[in-house]
RNA sequence: GCGGGCGUCGCCAAGCGGUUAAGGCCUCGGAUUGUGGUUCCGAUAUUCGGGGGUUCGAAUCCCCUCGCUCGCCCCA
């Protein structure tokens, strides 16, 4: 009997982990920058979170959601992380720490999907959330700290969309009139959008179906998408978003009227960057504001913005550097006093690994060039009788004996 | 949930009905009983994702199944 990883899942194997730990290391940097704190949450939560929080008839809740039952209370392995990061904000009475506050978290999330080129049924999310700032500073701030770390991983082509979707007043009147307006054609639409006029007709505007966007883009229609319906406040709040992106140097985004995203907490800004070098799957970060959604899980009430980057994505998308190389690679007669000195060698802060093997000195010594390492720290017979250390440098071939330790230290502190 | 492509050693692969399933990389051993990264030699798949069937004979043909992958949908 063999075993496999889960469909969707994938090992993240020795050779790759550096990768990881890079983009963890860089984006920490930019983000405790800029005064977030980390915060980590549970991997599952009550089913009701996601439910109330996400939106249940959103597809991520509807059919994506990996959910199970234990002592009669449903449960679920969380899709996203501003349901969970909510409930902690709530739980731990975090509105009243000082405002705004200002919260980063990375890990792995879970839907049940076909998996494809970018898409993985476990998969790793970075994100952001942004607490008691009303106003489009946060917006802004929030946008540039996405785009720097996007940048910061050497990635081109990038595309930055926003939209202003409304608030949950002007939107609703928003929705109306596109109904209105979609109504006398509606048994073009196909069967997907004809589900969405129900039960969310705004996402008919995300549809990729080519006949849609065609009705879409017809006279009656397009008049409501393009005719800014939203209220004033929003409207101000768009205007204001833009005047503090100009401020920061993010100039080249494209206003898409069609943009609404898939969860249904947001409420006014909506954005999403977008790589064309990754094909199907090709949004990199996507978020927004969400206004609501504290007050709709039960705590007070605190205006919110946050996105989410797939970290599968950018590594798809980034060329990382090399990792570390080992510093030394003991050589020895005795595996005793290979072990001691490689534990002496390594409490003075270098790396340092052995073979485990015994063997000859010259496999030994083929491993130790092998695994990359600076030095090779011979200690034979000879060495052991004489209390010395032979130091072979790798790189050059270069070798010399020394005296103990406290000689190969010295040694190193020339180079 | 619906479509397309693919499954031969840890990895990359040749083979496309005929007795022992190429080759390369990696790994291991030897040349080299204390000196590597170069070179040379050698070892490693009773078996071709799995199960049936056709045939004197199958990795090669047929059926089923499993897995991977790409796209739709949705999203990070």
């Amino acid at each position: 009997m063999t075993y496999r990883a889960q469909k969707g899942t994938k090992d993240i194997l020795p050779y790759e982990s550096h990768i990881w730990q890079y983009i963890e290391q860089v984006s920490k940097k930019i983000l405790e920058d800029a005064n977030y704190k980390e915060i980590r949450t549970p991997i599952f939560e009550a089913t009701e979170l996601f439910a109330r929080g996400v939106g249940d008839s959103t597809d991520i809740v509807a059919k994506e959601m990996y959910t199970f039952e234990q002592k009669g209370r449903s449960l679920a392995l969380r899709p996203e992380n501003t349901a969970g990061v909510v409930r902690a904000f709530i739980e731990h009475g975090m509105h009243r720490l000082p405002s705004p506050l200002k919260l980063w978290y990375k890990g792995p999330m879970f839907r049940y999907e076909r998996p494809q080129a970018g898409r993985q049924r476990q998969f790793h999310q970075l994100g952001v959330e942004l607490f008691g700032v009303s106003g489009p500073s946060a917006d802004a701030e929030v946008i540039q700290l996405a785009m720097q770390v996007l940048s910061e991983f050497g990635l081109d082509n990038l595309m930055l969309e926003l939209n202003n979707i409304g608030c949950p007043g002007c939107r609703n009147e928003y929705k109306n009139r596109l109904k209105q307006a979609i109504a006398p054609k509606l048994s073009e639409f196909c069967v997907d959008c004809r589900l969405r006029y129900e039960r969310n007709p705004l996402r008919i505007l995300d549809c990729k179906n080519e006949k849609c966007i065609g009705l879409l883009a017809s006279p009656g229609i397009e008049q409501v998408i393009c005719g800014d319906l939203i209220c004033e406040p929003c409207k101000e709040h768009f205007r204001e978003l833009r005047e503090y992106l100009e401020v920061l140097n993010i100039t080249s985004y494209k206003i898409n009227k069609r943009l609404v995203r898939g969860l249904d907490y947001y409420n006014r800004t909506v954005f999403e960057i977008t790589c064309n070098e990754l094909g199907s799957q090709n949004a990199v970060c996507g978020g927004g504001r969400y206004d609501p959604l504290v007050s709709m899980l039960g705590g007070p009430d605190t205006p919110a913005v946050g996105w989410a980057i797939g970290m599968e994505r950018i590594i798809s998308l980034i060329a990382p550097p090399e990792g570390k190389p080992l510093d030394i690679f003991i050589v020895s007669d005795s595996l005793k006093e290979a072990l001691k000195n490689a534990f002496e060698v390594r409490k003075l802060g270098f790396s340092a690994d052995l073979d485990f093997s015994g063997r000859k000195f010259s496999k030994q010594l083929e491993k130790a060039s092998k695994s990359g390492a600076k030095y090779a720290l011979i200690l034979g017979e000879e060495e052991l009788r004489t209390n010395t250390f032979t130091v072979k440098n790798l790189v050059s071939g270069e070798q010399q004996r020394v005296a103990g330790l406290a000689g190969f230290f010295k040694l190193l502190g020339h180079n």
